[in-house]
DNA sequence: ATTATTAATCGTAATATTGCAATATAATAA
DNA sequence: TTATTATATTGCAATATTACGATTAATAAT
């Protein structure tokens, strides 16, 4: 075990899931705030910025590129990232689907 | 190792990723559904809506708990769950204010 | 009192995640 | 060619997560 029982979930729970897994730490969500803050590429200024080592954050760089939300361009011997802006529009679609889920009349015992 | 090195980001990337990563498994994501879905209290069945094993979704629960995202109360020999709508609304917008960053403008190389 | 019901907790196995040192790779610059 | 620079990959240690059987605790029903 340590694995998750994906087969029994719906194919929204799981996407859901996967987006919200990659959001679930802090490196990640530095990243993505820094990338979207200076509003361009960012040339490899991320291990300076966010803190961890420079396997760490290629690391956590390869997760958010397997999920589409971020896109690297190789330029000269660096490699510029930036938002995936149609994927992040998905995503925001996405979870805010969910969390306009409302429970406002909800009777609580 | 193993462990998130928390301390060197900001308080609100640390939260969000909080949230986010308690939202990051299938099952608390069809929990959270099913207690929108009914509207009202769930007394037990959530192991047969959801289809794991019932310590399993007793964990699961637990950390739903722990964010306070739900409640729990005790009623007769089994306990009622429901969302917790406060702080869902303060999710919402916590997570809303990350996802609607803006990068349309990007300039990406 | 005994038994059934419901949910939490404990213990444990399997797997995943986090982080980094060391190394590899790739592209330019000297 | 030989550095130099920037990023990726590998390998590994520490810890976390997922899942479930067994047990426990608390109340309800008989």
């Amino acid at each position: 075990m340590g694995v998750t029982k994906s087969e029994i979930f719906t194919s929204e729970q799981n996407t859901i899931a996967k987006v919200a897994k990659v959001l679930g730490h802090p490196a990640r969500i530095a990243i993505l705030q820094h990338l979207f803050k200076i509003n361009t590429c960012v040339c490899g200024d991320l291990v300076e910025v966010v803190g961890l080592a420079q396997p760490t954050i290629s690391q956590h760089l390869k997760e958010l590129k397997n999920l589409d939300i971020i896109q690297g361009n190789i330029e000269a011997t660096s490699v510029c990232y930036c938002i995936n802006q149609e994927k992040w529009s998905e995503i925001k679609i996405l979870l805010n689907n969910f969390l306009n889920l409302d429970g406002s009349s909800n009777n609580c015992c």
